[in-house]
Formats: C-alpha cells, sequence, structure tokens
RNA sequence: GGGCGCGUAGCUCAAUGGCAGAGCAGUAGCCUUUUAAGCUAUUGGUUAAGGGUUCGAGCCCCUUCGCGCUCACCA
C-alpha cells in the first residue's frame, strides 16, 4: 500500500507503542455494556440514589470521534453503534504520564475501551471519568473528518464526507462518519423485516429459488449470462422469481414469497441498478382485486412498523399511505391525461396514428402494448404521487396475466405507484397451460427475434402448468424503491450498500 | 449511448490567464470542565490523466477517465 503522511505518522505511532510492548491490536475486550445501556444504567442510578455518590465502574468501547486536549485534562467523545458518550481524562486520575500517551499516541478513527464511573461533567453531560484506557484497534487512515456542532438542539455537519463518488466508494467511510447514512440502512433493514412479518402472519411461506436459471424469465428485462465449466452449461442470472414460485403454487404450497436479488442487464440510472432486491409473493385461490387490498394493507403496515406514521416525507411531498389508495383505470387515466381512447385503438398503427394526432411523439416501429406503456411513464407515472393503483393492462406486455373476462385485449394487473415512480405490480396469475402456451408464442411473433427482452419459450413452467395450478394472484414489488420511498432518498444509489459503480484505473480508489 | 455540469491538500471549499490559498484534520508548544474548545507556530499540492495555445494555464482548446444531472433505454 501507498501511505500519504498523514497515515506514516499513524504508522509510527504504531511502532512506537510496540516497541514499548502495547499491542494496538490486541484479541481482547473487556467491554461490559453498550454505551446506550450505560447511560440510561446512570440515569437510573441518579434518580435512585445521592447524585453526589459515585456509580459502580463501567468499561465501554466505541471509536474516538473527538478529542479536547487542555493539558492536564482532557476530553474526546467514543461512539458505538449504539450511541456516543464524553471521555474525560484527569491528570489526577490516571497521572502525567498516562494522559500524554492518550494525547500523544490515541487518534480520531482508533477503537479503544475505556473504564471509570460515571458522572456529570460541568456542563451536565454524561461523561466517564477515566482510570483505565486500551487501545483497541488503531486506525491507520484517518477518518475524513466531520465534526458535529449544536446549535439550539440541532446537529450541524461541518465538513463532512459528501462526494458522492467517495461515498459509495467507500461506503466504509461514508458509514463511519455520516450517522445519519447508517440510520438510511437501519430503516432498509426494518422495511424487510416488517414485510416478513406482515406476510408470515397471514400464513406465507418464504422460500428461496435458484438464482442461476437455464432460461430466464418472468419480465422482460436482459439478462446477464455465466457459464457452467463442468456442466458445461450456459445460465442466466435470474430477472425474477416468477416462473419458480409458480411451480411452487402447483406443488401445494398455497401462499409463498420470496425476497431477494434480481440482476438485470440495462441501463443504470437513479432508479435503477443492476442488481436490486425484489420481493413477490403468490396466494392461490386469490385475484388481482385481493392482492390490491393485501398491498395496502402491506404498505401501511410497513409504514407503522418502521415510521410509526402513515405520512411520509418524499421529495418535498407529503404522502398518504393510508388505506384505501387511489385507483384508476388504465384507459380512463391514459384518456384522462392525454386524450387517447387506447380501447378505440386495437392495434399499434391506429394508437401510434392516435398519439401523432395528440402530438405525443411516439417511438416508432412499437407493439400496441409498449406504445401504452410509454403513455404509462410519460403522462401517469411521474403525476402519481399519492399512492395509487393503474389497473386493467394490455395483454401483449402482460404474457403471465388472467385476461380480463369480457375484454381480449385487456388483463387483470395492476401497478402500484407512491411518489411518481412505479413501485409495485401485480396480476391475477394465468393458470391455463395451453393459453400460457399461446401467450409465448405470441410475444415471439410480437417481438423481434432479436429482442432480448421477448420470454423464451420454458417447457418445463407449461408442464408445471399441465398438472394444475390454482387460480392465483402474484405481487412483485422493489425493495429498493420501496427503501427510497420511506428514506426520502430520491436516488437508488443512497438505499443500495454498494452500488455498481464503473470500474477505476486508480486502484487505490 | 447523447446533452449539460463537475473533478484543486486527508475532509469541506476559495483562487480576472500572472507567487495555489483558507477552515478543519495533522505536527510542535501553552492550557484542569471542554464539546466545531481556545491561543501560538507549522507541515502538507503530479490542481483527475495526457496533449495543445500562450512570455505565462487550476483557469482557454483537444483527448481520455470518473462522478452528478438529464434524455434515450428500462413491464
Amino acid at each position: 500500500m501507498d501511505w500519504n503522511e498523514l497515515e506514516k505518522i499513524r504508522l509510527a505511532k504504531i511502532d512506537q507503542m510496540r516497541a514499548e510492548n502495547v499491542e494496538p491490536y490486541p484479541t481482547r475486550t473487556e467491554v461490559d455494556y453498550s454505551i446506550k445501556d450505560a447511560i440510561s444504567a446512570f440515569e437510573t442510578f441518579e434518580k435512585n440514589n445521592d447524585p453526589s455518590i459515585c456509580s459502580p465502574e463501567v468499561t465501554l468501547a466505541g471509536r474516538i470521534r473527538s478529542n479536547r486536549n487542555m493539558g492536564k485534562l482532557a476530553f474526546s467523545h467514543i461512539e458505538d453503534g449504539s450511541g456516543r458518550i464524553q471521555l474525560m481524562l484527569r491528570i489526577n486520575e490516571i497521572g502525567e504520564e498516562n494522559l500524554k500517551y492518550f494525547c500523544d499516541l490515541f487518534d480520531l478513527g482508533d477503537f479503544i475501551q475505556a473504564s471509570g464511573v460515571l458522572m456529570r461533567s460541568k456542563t451536565g453531560e454524561i461523561t466517564i471519568l477515566v482510570k483505565n484506557f486500551k487501545m483497541l484497534a488503531k486506525a491507520v487512515t484517518p477518518l475524513p473528518a466531520a465534526k458535529d456542532e449544536v446549535i439550539d438542539g440541532k446537529v450541524i455537519r461541518h465538513a463532512t464526507l459528501n462526494d458522492p463518488e467517495n461515498r459509495y466508494r467507500q461506503r466504509y467511510a461514508d458509514l463511519a462518519v455520516n450517522e445519519e447514512i447508517r440510520k438510511t440502512f437501519r430503516t432498509r433493514t426494518a422495511i424487510v423485516r416488517a414485510l416478513q412479518k406482515f406476510l408470515d402472519s397471514h400464513n406465507f411461506i418464504e422460500v428461496e429459488t435458484p438464482i442461476l436459471q437455464p432460461i430466464y424469465g418472468g419480465a422482460a428485462a436482459r439478462p446477464f449470462s455465466t457459464f457452467h465449466n463442468q456442466l458445461h452449461q450456459d445460465l442466466f442470472l435470474r430477472i425474477s422469481f416468477e416462473l419458480y414460485l409458480k411451480r411452487l403454487l402447483v406443488g401445494g404450497f398455497d401462499r409463498v414469497y420470496e425476497i431477494g436479488r434480481d440482476f438485470r442487464n440495462e441501463g443504470v440510472s437513479f432508479k435503477h441498478n443492476p442488481e436490486f432486491t425484489q420481493l413477490e409473493f403468490y396466494m392461490a385461490y386469490a385475484d388481482y382485486e385481493k392482492i390490491m387490498s393485501l398491498t395496502e394493507q402491506m404498505l401501511a403496515f410497513v409504514c407503522d412498523e418502521v415510521l410509526g406514521t402513515r405520512t411520509i416525507a418524499f421529495d418535498g411531498h407529503e404522502i398518504n399511505m393510508n388505506i384505501p389508495w387511489k385507483r384508476l383505470e388504465l384507459r380512463q387515466g391514459i384518456l384522462d391525461a392525454t386524450g387517447i381512447d387506447i380501447y378505440a385503438c386495437t392495434d399499434a398503427d391506429s394508437l401510434y396514428q392516435a398519439m401523432k394526432n395528440n402530438n405525443l411523439n411516439p417511438k416508432e416501429n412499437q407493439p400496441r402494448g409498449k406504445l401504452i406503456d410509454s403513455l404509462i411513464g410519460d403522462y401517469l407515472e411521474p403525476a402519481c404521487i399519492q399512492p395509487t393503483f393503474l389497473f386493467d393492462y394490455p395483454r401483449d406486455i402482460s404474457p403471465l396475466a388472467k385476461n380480463k373476462p369480457g375484454n381480449p385485449q385487456v388483463v387483470e394487473r395492476f401497478e402500484g405507484f407512491v411518489g411518481g415512480m412505479e413501485l409495485c405490480n401485480a396480476f391475477t396469475e394465468l393458470n391455463d397451460p395451453l393459453e400460457q402456451e399461446k401467450r409465448f408464442a405470441e410475444m415471439g411473433r410480437t417481438y423481434n427475434e432479436k429482442d432480448e427482452e421477448r420470454h423464451p419459450m420454458d417447457e418445463d413452467y407449461l408442464k408445471a402448468m399441465s398438472y394444475g395450478m390454482p387460480p392465483s394472484g402474484g405481487f412483485g414489488m422493489g425493495i429498493d424503491r420501496l427503501a427510497m420511498l420511506l428514506t426520502n432518498n430520491r436516488s437508488i444509489r443512497e438505499v443500495i450498500l454498494f452500488p455498481h459503480l464503473r470500474e477505476t484505473d486508480d486502484e487505490e480508489k
């Protein structure tokens, strides 16, 4: 490694410690409380005892976040995963030699432990009056300096690491320095837990299905491909879980879900990462109406559990996640937004003409469903700030969804939009194996041979369906998007710990 | 992939084409209740990389790399 000047100084401190027979990376720690627990234990102690009596001695550990050295007295803050506490090192307690040792060799970012009684400093802050301290892990590279200033109870952050590239490439430093980033990812985990809790309590079973798949499907997306050397087999990283989860419905699991990673070999943007986390669930004896109301309940539950409120702030909007959501038939929505009645345009040509006539710049040579989809993305999605279900979608972009009775061009499908983003997608599942085979073939005709998004024919899936699949509703939702909503982040990279970035030549980065 | 913008010290940021700077961090001191502690002194630069114009380039031009925004793409 190349060390810069600051790092060389710290390496010299490591050498000095070793020369004095002090191990800068010892194996054991003697911690007995988390910082948060120690503080609340001290507050209880204060209530029940004469404050002039010393508290019992505690040993706490954490990372040094600030140092204020005043000659014969030094203050410091250490931080662990639970919180921060001030250390006070007095020459009276530890002696001149130890105080100098601390001030000379202990830097911001080092992990240390400190023992002593808890007390309040003159300003009333709960503080350990340190008797003993020990280096737990010396930091060679200084953390990007960040200082907090408290004005009127508000924490103001100075000189924090805030260049997005550095933050994403060195997420460890970002997390170490920016507490609110850690909070974002705690929230993300809480969201997943809440979803599991909700689905478990509705008798769903969580399962795991293959990520490496010989045939990809269940979504319109280009896959990543790979190869199994020993089996000489081409494999794809899954683009959805759908086809495997529905095989489980055939197998007799009535309610299944999976939360896991999907991989799509497509553009990267503020709402697209090549790998992203998806929830899919399938529910036998349900249809898209039931799934719609289950979706409302589930997301309201997640808000309650994670935020304690159903009012969320996102991108300058206040969003109300209460039940019920607005429901808008897709045909009506497009009619209202653009003046085009898609039911009057039964093929791609007539829809293309209608869009032309309305000055909507349609793309050429698109199937009807794709044109409709572009209308949704351009004219409906951005306007759906408050939770909205759009329902009854065109058949040709929904090859796995069941027909709407009475309208052969429409399937029972809905998408949920919140904050101007597509959040989830669900439908009444097609369970007629012959119809399904026809749909796959239809896709093959409608979509260009070269279009990698068209579904390959999955014979085994048809075989499964031919054993009989119960009438079911299915649902898919991007967890990253939900995390964006609930943490008020406009970029997906802010809710993925290690988002995909282009490679740099500079290996140090 | 296209358009626009950005890249300067470990971090946050300055610098009309004219000596590359500040705060924090660091280093050496002073300081026994501080909390962006304070005070004194001080180290630290391939200005993303490469080329060009110019007496002179962080600044202007070209190329490359990366990031951001945006369009395209994306059920």
